[in-house]
DNA sequence: AAGCTGTCCAACCGCCACCGC
DNA sequence: GGCGGTGGCGGTTGGACAGCT
């Protein structure tokens, strides 16, 4: 037996609403509040409309202050941000936006960002390509010279993926700086505070990797129970993607975290689904979120200008560069910080 | 001008979490 | 603890519109 319908189906008004319609929603609401009891106000203003109908055609269009259209790029790069680390969450990152809907933001990125993104990635993969190619060439060179008897020659079966695993040269650590920014940024909206901000804080804790690369970071929040549990899920999830390893303490008023750099990029790969990986590579791989908007701007700009890209399926990008081989990501709820898995290179590279 | 195709976005659907009883 | 009602959320749909042939 299904559940129970929240509304009698065959007498409500379906479809697009007319102005009539959002103008009683609109001066009800605005005089005597939703009543708490979105299922009851249809009838109590006498519109034929779902409960559930009304609420989202209030939040979505009718509240105060909400804007449509025109994203920024700020705006772009903190749904871009956010997305990696939280992935559709789209409630939580509408909440980093002001007079944006999650609707919204949920069209904006499956309709356009997520485009741009990827033409930006097919980019990439394509350099990618054939720079491992030169690599595969000038490994065979080297396997050659240094053949050691019984020992199989991987290096002509590699396949032409590069890995996401990148060592941390000068460059990329600018990069992972950068993103590092990016991330803090987000969390200092969220009201998030960085110790090394206040150099005075007594609960700095700062990680060194083998390469020298520093993280100094230990975020304070304040007790704001949804921010608490949204910056929670984020901070966790942000330390996937930005090789960090998290933990966190509670005072009476403020949570503490400690976000500690334990890894290389294995780590950050780990723990996101495929597409947020990809999108973190490129990202990572691809001068931070300024390589993702470069010279060409594909949003706004040229619409007519349908390329292949556009024309794809999103289906097709998670067959494109890695398998599958993240999986059971749980976002942090709470206190519970996720374990990291260990990074399984054999279903990375697939069979060889 | 007409037909076709692709894009955009408002709205719907179904699932799940929460809350009060 | 179980149950029903409700709110909230993310995924999906379908109609309107624009551009192309």
């Amino acid at each position: 037996m299904g559940r129970a319908p929240c509304c009698d189906k065959a007498n409500v008004k379906k479809g697009p609403w007319s102005p009539e319609e959002d103008a009683k929603l609109k001066a009800y609401i605005e005089t005597n509040g939703t009543g708490g009891n979105w299922i009851a106000l249809p009838q109590k203003i006498g519109l034929k409309r779902c409960g559930k109908s009304c609420r989202l055609r209030w939040l979505n269009y009718l509240r105060p202050n909400i804007r449509h259209g025109g994203f920024s790029e700020e705006e772009d790069n903190i749904i871009c941000s956010l997305y990696i680390s939280i992935g559709s969450r789209w409630s939580i990152i509408a909440a980093q936006l002001p007079g944006r809907t999650d609707n919204d933001i949920k069209n904006y990125w499956n309709t356009k960002l997520k485009k741009k993104l990827l033409g930006k990635q097919r980019k990439v993969q394509q350099a990618r390509s054939a720079s491992c190619l030169s690599f595969k060439q000038e490994m065979k060179r080297e396997s050659e010279n240094y053949r050691v008897p019984g020992m199989v020659n991987q290096a002509s079966d590699w396949p032409l993926l590069s890995p996401p695993v990148m060592p941390l040269t000068s460059t990329n650590q600018d990069l992972y700086l950068r993103d590092q920014d990016s991330i803090r940024n987000i969390l200092v909206k969220l009201g998030g505070r960085f110790s090394d901000d206040h150099p005075q804080s007594s609960t700095t804790s700062t990680t060194t990797n083998p390469m020298n690369f520093r993280y100094p970071f230990d975020v304070s929040f304040s007790q704001d129970h949804q921010l608490y549990e949204d910056s929670m899920t984020i901070l966790s999830s942000a330390s996937s993607i930005s090789p960090l390893n998290s933990t966190c303490s509670q005072t009476n008023s403020t949570t503490h975290f400690s976000i500690n750099q334990v890894g290389g990029p294995n780590d950050m790969i780990q723990g996101l689904d495929a597409f947020q990986a990809e999108l973190s590579e490129l990202i990572y791989s691809n001068n931070g979120f300024e390589g993702l908007y470069g010279t060409d701007n594909m949003v706004g700009g040229s619409s007519t200008g349908t390329s292949s890209v556009e024309s794809s399926s999103w289906g097709d990008i998670n067959s494109l560069a890695y398998p599958q081989f993240v999986s059971g990501f749980e976002p942090c709820q709470h206190q519970s910080i996720p374990q990291v898995s260990n990074f399984d290179e054999s279903s990375y590279f697939g069979p060889q």
